[in-house]
DNA sequence: GCCCAGGTGGGTA
DNA sequence: TACCCACATGGG
């Protein structure tokens, strides 16, 4: 599959959900601090336990990093009881707030920082990995990082896109070769994925009645005729 | 009662 | 590298 249409394909699938569902406006307005934690508590978690959760913290006072590192971790465990495995993600908002203290808390030092050292500084904190990376950087500091998500990388395959390899970093390069690096653009894309995922296609196998019907329909006709899409990432 | 949700870390072969 | 599995609540 050539380049260029492989950026066709991409704009078009965002044309249509864009269509479909219209502006999504995630985050944005909310504290980055809110949605750091945010990040780490929607981990295999539906987004409705972690807002109880959130509101939990915030009635504690404990939306704030320096708050947070003074609360033991069962004290966290019990405010963020709602979003699941509790225990664990109390490890790891400690684990985060600890990293932000090395900035001061300061989310204009880390703002000023390269998007790809901070990404790996961020890998090497315990409990976030390359989704919650990424979400950090896109949604809280304002870096063009495509985050990847189940909704992601559903989709692409039901489209019938060979990605290769079939790893984070491999549908992430989809996207990040195909796309203008532009902060509100990744950050409307994502979301209109998860929004898709939720409404549309989670439990059927294939897209039927959905805005992406016609874009699977064309990719499974390439699948059939062993021509499947490819995009490879680049080293 | 069963399935699933905006993953990650650790262990094993 | 490529699988497994633990981690756990709440809504449909």
């Amino acid at each position: 599959m050539a380049e260029h249409d492989l950026r066709t394909l991409v704009g078009e699938i965002y044309g249509c959900l864009f269509k479909a569902y219209g502006p999504q406006h995630w985050w944005p307005a909310d504290e980055p601090f809110e949605v750091m934690f945010g990040a780490v508590l929607t981990q295999s978690t539906a987004w409705t336990n972690v807002e109880k959760a959130i509101d939990r913290l915030e009635s504690a006072g404990a939306l704030d990093p320096a708050m947070l590192r003074r609360l033991s971790l069962d004290e966290i465990a019990g405010l963020v009881r709602s979003s699941g495995y509790y225990h664990v993600k109390a490890r790891k908002l400690k684990a985060l707030v600890e990293w932000l203290g090395g900035y001061q808390d300061d989310l204009s030092r880390l703002r000023k920082r390269d998007m790809a050292e901070l990404r790996c500084e961020l890998l090497g904190v315990y409990g976030v990995g390359e989704e919650t990376a990424d979400s950090i950087l896109l949604y809280a500091l304002d870096k063009p990082a495509f985050v990847i998500d189940a909704y992601t990388r559903r989709i692409i395959d039901r489209i019938g896109v060979a990605v290769e390899p079939r790893t984070y970093g491999g549908y992430q390069a989809l996207f990040a070769h195909n796309l203008p690096a532009d902060v509100t653009l990744f950050n409307e894309y994502h979301a209109l994925f998860v929004q898709h995922g939720k409404e549309a296609c989670r439990k059927t196998s294939r897209c039927a009645q959905c805005c992406l019907l016609e874009i699977c329909r064309f990719g499974q006709s390439l699948l059939k005729s062993g021509q499947p899409r490819k995009a490879v990432e680049e080293s």
